[in-house]
Order: structure tokens, then sequence, then C-alpha cells
RNA sequence: CCGGGUGUGGCGAAGUUUGGUAUCGCGCUUGAAUGGGGUUCAAGAGGCCGCAGGUUCGACUCCUGUCACUCGGACCA
């Protein structure tokens, strides 16, 4: 390979790995930029993985009950102002349309940065009885939030995301809903993206405005920094006694219900490039990829090479996401275009595979060559794609296991924290001033506490005091 | 929001110190050869130097303002 040409195109990850991330989202042609500041354009490639991982979203939601619909863009300030924490927490982000129509609106109206407001009002309408409970609703749009600064797909001021809003009879109802769509999202991560999370609760200093309890996954990126993924939220009847959705129960009294949301954004983009992308580009994942498998002709002036190049792209397009390169430039420039683009397999046929009745496949990940006889392919091809997505979960997994360590004294985090990237696993007391403090002298901050950990102490790592909630710590995009 | 950096054809840069005809590489177009890791040669096209003021006979260059991007921090679901 030629390495200099390759740094040209790129900066390496261990030189700037802000710059990568900012390089492979530009040459892999997922965004761009325009003079609305801080948002991005998703252009076609970018905007084709987010298609497939909405699309795999919403068979997971469909299968749980889930129904989509659509709200208004617009919240009324009286509407945002009901529930007072929710408030607190959003309205120093939020964007406020004044006028219309040349006129000045009587009341001033923001443009969503997230849709529970609306959704209550919605359910105060139509909940009467027990008998009209769950509703399970959710909704593909996009937010705006009025960021200060911000980063393609990590943090723009408008983005795409799926909000989920339940409601229930019985705080046990809302209580598993809010467990099972954090199962929901965690498996869609490790299953189709190939992204270990560590499911966990928040902190209440990082827990959503409003909610009673949040409840996280957190995947850690490259460089040991820590993407929250996705999040769902249980509010109790916070949000049903500040806008008055009642139900009359089985018992014929009137009751509150229990709700919960929960949501996954583009943001999850930035988690796939930044988990398994490297210094020749992106790597995605099979389950989302634009393009599972490239066939790439070799010496396509010669006779047969074309057609027997089409030939297979016809026969493998029922079962794989398959493009041909029929253009013109040379097999190596093909090659690297491709792995920027992180497309998983490559074929290359040529007339002396034809001659042998063979291909090859090459994989993204590892650049491992596999000769493959034609007759064989679609169950070849079956098995490279699984063990390429076997292959990103572990080596991905590795990573996080080798850049997760763990802390018992104060001045052992703050040790790990400046020198060593990666997630610390330490006790909490649960107060929040340790917490404030760990923030403030180690750099870190609650990431969330884990469900399934053992303790690795007895007290807390920073104050001394007994703890028993073990915390995982870290960066944090 | 605070601090640093950068804005010059589609992309990446030089030129700015010391004001005087807009440069280079890649890409693009056309043609030919090549083709298993970013091929080669030839001929072309393309830029009011981020934007707005100011100084000057003259501004990419100096001054003021402003916008955007970017890196770090703060804030953030």
């Amino acid at each position: 390979m030629n390495d200099k040409k390759l740094v040209e195109e790129i900066t390496s990850m261990e030189d700037d790995f802000s710059r990568w991330y900012t390089d492979v989202v530009k040459k892999a042609e997922l965004t761009d930029y325009s003079s609305v500041r801080g948002c991005m354009i998703l252009r076609p490639y970018g905007y084709a993985i987010w298609e497939n991982v909405q699309a795999d979203l919403d068979r997971r939601f469909k299968a749980c009950g889930h129904e989509n619909v659509m709200m208004p863009l617009f919240i009324p300030e009286s509407l945002l102002q009901k529930e007072k924490d929710h408030v607190e927490g959003f309205a120093p982000e939020v964007a406020w349309i004044t006028h219309g129509g040349g006129e000045k609106l009587t009341e001033r109206m923001c443009v969503r940065p997230t849709s529970e407001t609306l959704f209550c009002e919605h359910y105060a309408h139509v909940v009467q009885s027990y008998r009209d409970l769950p509703k399970l609703y959710n909704q593909w749009c996009s937010v705006v939030r009025w960021e200060k600064t911000t980063r393609p797909f990590l943090r723009t001021m408008e983005f795409l995301w799926q909000e989920g809003h339940t409601i229930h009879e019985t705080e046990e109802d809302a209580t598993k809903e809010t467990l099972r769509m954090l199962d929901v999202y965690a498996d869609f991560c490790e299953q189709s993206l190939a992204i270990p999370v560590i499911k966990g609760r928040k902190t209440e200093k990082e827990q959503f405005a409003g909610a009673k309890a949040t409840y996280t996954i957190e995947a850690m990126m490259h460089d040991g920094k820590a993407l929250q993924s996705g999040t769902s939220h249980f509010f109790g009847d916070g949000f049903a006694r500040a806008f008055d959705i009642k139900f009359t129960g089985r018992d014929n009294t009137l009751q509150y219900p229990f709700q919960t949301s929960w949501g996954m954004s583009t943001r999850i983009i930035g988690a796939i490039i930044m988990t398994h992308g490297d210094d020749s580009g992106l790597v995605l994942p099979p389950a989302v990829a634009p393009t599972q498998l490239v066939i790439i002709p070799v010496a396509a002036h010669k006779p047969g090479v074309t057609e027997k190049a089409r030939e297979l792209k016809a026969r493998l397009e029922s079962r794989f996401r398959v493009k041909i390169d029929e253009t013109d430039n040379s097999p190596g420039w093909k090659f690297a275009e491709y792995e920027m683009k992180g497309v998983p397999l490559r074929l290359e046929i040529g007339p002396r595979d034809i001659e042998k009745n063979q291909c090859v496949v090459v994989r993204r990940d590892n650049r491992e060559k596999t000769f493959v006889s034609l007759d064989d392919l679609e169950n070849e091809i079956d098995r490279l794609l699984l063990e390429l997505h076997d292959g990103l979960y572990k080596k991905a997994l590795e990573r996080r296991e080798k850049m997760t360590y763990t802390a018992t004294s104060f001045e052992e985090i703050k040790e790990l924290a400046e020198n060593s990237p990666g997630f610390i696993k330490a006790m909490w007391c649960g107060d929040r001033a340790c917490e404030d403090r760990l923030k403030e002298e180690a750099g870190v901050t609650s990431r969330c506490m884990p469900f399934s950990e053992q303790p690795v102490s007895d007290c807390c790592v920073c104050c001394g005091k007994k703890a028993e909630k073990l915390v995982v710590w870290g960066k944090a995009y």
C-alpha cells in the first residue's frame, strides 16, 4: 500500500483523533455544510446509513407494538412551561418563533427540542379510562437545540431522531417499558451495529430534565471517550400531574398514569464512525452499510469481464446490497475509495478469476483476501459478512476492556483520568458533592451506574465514606 | 459563551512580514495508452482571494467590524 498517499488524504487517528473524525466524515461524503450555522446537510451516503438505522429500529419498535405518529414542529411557550424541571432543562437551548407572516405572535412558540409536552397534551385528550392504556407511540422527526459548539453527527443544532413516548396504567408497567426499550437499543447496537454498550442508570446529576430515572447505553469510542448512544427515561406520574392527565381505573377512581420516553439520534452514526473506523476511513457494520459489497471489474476492457461482473451483480442483488463500479478509475483508486466509504466487502473479478471460475473477496476490516468459487458465492458472502460483524464487535469489546480501569482512591482516579484514556470503574457514595469534585478536579463525569457489575471496593473513591454504588466514569462526547 | 487556529478555482496549499498583472498540486473536461493497491502522457476549462466598511493612485496583502469552520475548555438530554 502506498502510505504516503494515504496520509495526504486523512489525518491519522493517532496524530489527531478529532481531525481524523472530521476528515472521515468529509471524505466519506456523509455530510456537507451550508450557510446555516451548526446544522448539517446529510448527503446521500450519510442519509442512506440513517435510513438503514431507521428501518432496523422501526422494525424492532413495531415488534413491541409501538405505533408511529407525528407531532407539531412548534410548541407554544405556555405548554413548554407546564413541567418545571423540564422547562428549566430545555429553555436555555430552544429557538423561539416570535413572528409569523410578518406579524408579531401573541404568544411565542419554540421549535421543539423534544416533544414530551406535546405528547402529554395529546394524552390528556385521548386517555379517559384504563381501557385506553397503554399508548405506545413513537415519532421520527428532527428537533432543534441551540448548541454553542457543534460537530457533525455528535452535536448539531438540528438533528434527526426518534422519540418514543408511552403512557401506562401502573408504575410497574412504565418501569418495565423503560427497561424494555433500553434493551432494544442495546440489542440494536450490539447485533446490528457491532458496538458493545454498557447498560446502566444515570446519576441524578446526569438525568433527563423532568425524569424520575434515566437509563443509558454507553459506548467507548476509539479514543477512550464515552458516547451516550441511547437513553430511556422513566417519568413516574410527574408529567401526568403537570399536564392533568387522568384516567378512571379498574376500581372507578381517578388516577394519574405513568409515562416513559426514549430516544436515539443520528448521533449513533458518530458512534459507528468512532468505534469501527480506521486510518483508511470508515468501516461500516454490514447491517446498516448502504452498500454491503462492491464489485470491481479488473482489466474491464478484456473480453467477458464487464459481462461477468454485471452477471454477478444481478445474481447477488436479491440477497445483498450490491454496487458495481464500472467507472474507468484504476482498480487501486477504487479500492481506496470504497475503503474510505467503509463498504464491508469488495469483490474483484478479472480475466484470471474468470478462467478459474472464482473471484477475490476482500474484507474491509482486516483486508483479508479470500478466493471464492463462483459456485458458492452467496454462502461465502453470507459467511464473510457475519464474520466481519463479529470481528468488529470483538475488536471493539477487547479495546473497551483493555481501556477500562478501576480506581479505589482519589489520587488513583485522578492519575488515570489524566494519563489513561478510557473508562474508570470506581465506587461512589451517592453524594452530588463527590460527583462535582470528580468533574472539577479529575475531569471525569459519571457515565452510568451499570446493571451488572461487581463492586471494586466498599468506600467512595472521592470521600472515602461507605459506598455501594459502582459508577463508570469517563470523559464524554 | 471563553481561549487558540483557519478562510485564496471543487479539494489541499503558497503568496500577506516589505501593498504593484492570481500561483502550485490534486480533481474536472477532451483524446490516447494503461488496468490485481490511489496509472501515464498531451491539450483545455475554471478564481470579484469568506463578507462589509476604511486607508491608498493602487489592497489577497494594512486597519476596523462581522460571519463561518476548526481545536481545546465551559455548558449541554
